[in-house]
DNA sequence: GTTTTATTTGTAACGTTTACAAAATTATAG
DNA sequence: CTATAATTTTGTAAACGTTACAAATAAAAC
C-alpha cells in the first residue's frame, strides 16, 4: 500500500522536495490508474486544495516524468497528455466507442535493429474493446 | 511509381471527388515519406498553391484518413499530429536528440488478448539513434 | 444558363500547454 | 530568532495545434 508517508520517501530520496501539492499528485496517480491527464488530476485536487494551480499540476508530472516515476502517453493530441504511474512495459488498448483505456500485457517487446536502443516503448491499440462489442451484438 | 494520374484515380475510385488541393496534399505525402505534420505539408505546398489554406490541409489528411490512405501517429502532442501515407504495420523509432522517426520493421506483432480486435496498431520507440550515438562516442 | 451541391478559404474560437513574474513558502546563515 | 537567499507555487498572458463556422468559390445537375 503507498501511503502519503511512503510518498514522501520516495520523493524526498530522489531529491524531489516533498511539498503537499507534489504529494497530492504523486499520490492521485497512484490511487487512479485510468491514466489521467493534468485537468483530471487538477480538477479532482482542487476540493482538497482550493488555491492549487493548473500549472503546478504541470509542473508535478514534469518532474515525476523526468525522474522516471511516470510515462507519458501519447494517446490523442486533442485531447491532452496522459500520464501513467505504470512504468512497467505495457501496451494501452483505446476503445474507439466508449474510449476507455485497457492496460494490456505486453509479452514479448518488439524488436528492434542492431545499434538502436530505446528508453520508452510505448505500443497502443485502436478497436473495439470486448465490452462495447458484446453491447453492439445484443442491442442491434 | 504514383503520377499525379495515379493519384488522381485512386481518390476519384474511393469517392473523393479529385481537387486540385487533394492531390497536392496526397502528392506531398506520397513524395515525402518523413511523417509530415499539417505544418509541414500546407508551408510546402503554399509555393506552388498561394490561394491553399491551412483548413484545407486539415481537411484532407482527416478525408484520408477516414479512407485509410494514411495513418495518424501520435508522437508529440505539443508538436502536433503527423501523417503517414505508410499503413502497412510498423514501428517508429523517435530519437531524443535529433527528433529524428525512423521507420523500424514489426517482425511480429504484440499479440492482444482473446477478445480484442484492433484496427490500428502504433509502436513507438524513443532513444538515441545509430547516427547520433556515432557523434556522441567520436566528439565528446 | 440557372440552380443546387460540394469544396475551399479565412477568421474566430477552443483546449492544452508553456512563459513569466509576483507572491508565498521553505531553507540557510548569522 | 531574525534576516537573507533559494525554491516553489500561483495566476495571468501567450503560444500552439486544431476545430467551427460562414462566406466565397468551384463543380455538378438539371
Amino acid at each position: 500500500m503507498t501511503t502519503t508517508a511512503n510518498i514522501h520517501d520516495i520523493l524526498a530520496k530522489a531529491g524531489i522536495k516533498p511539498t503537499a501539492q507534489r504529494i497530492a499528485v504523486t499520490r492521485y496517480l497512484t490511487d487512479h490508474i485510468t491514466h489521467p491527464c493534468v485537468d483530471e488530476i487538477y480538477s479532482h485536487l482542487l476540493e482538497d486544495y482550493p488555491t492549487l494551480s493548473r500549472t503546478t499540476v504541470y509542473n508535478t508530472v514534469k518532474v515525476l516524468h523526468e525522474h522516471g516515476f511516470v510515462n507519458a502517453i501519447d494517446i490523442d493530441p486533442a485531447e491532452g497528455q496522459r500520464y501513467d504511474i505504470n512504468t512497467e512495459p505495457h501496451a494501452h488498448f483505446i476503445c474507439t466507442s466508449c474510449s476507455g483505456i485497457t492496460d494490456i500485457p505486453l509479452s514479448q517487446l518488439p524488436q528492434l535493429p542492431p545499434g538502436y536502443e530505446a528508453d520508452e516503448i510505448q505500443v497502443s491499440y485502436r478497436g473495439i474493446c470486448p465490452n462495447c462489442r458484446k453491447k453492439e451484438t445484443t442491442t442491434i
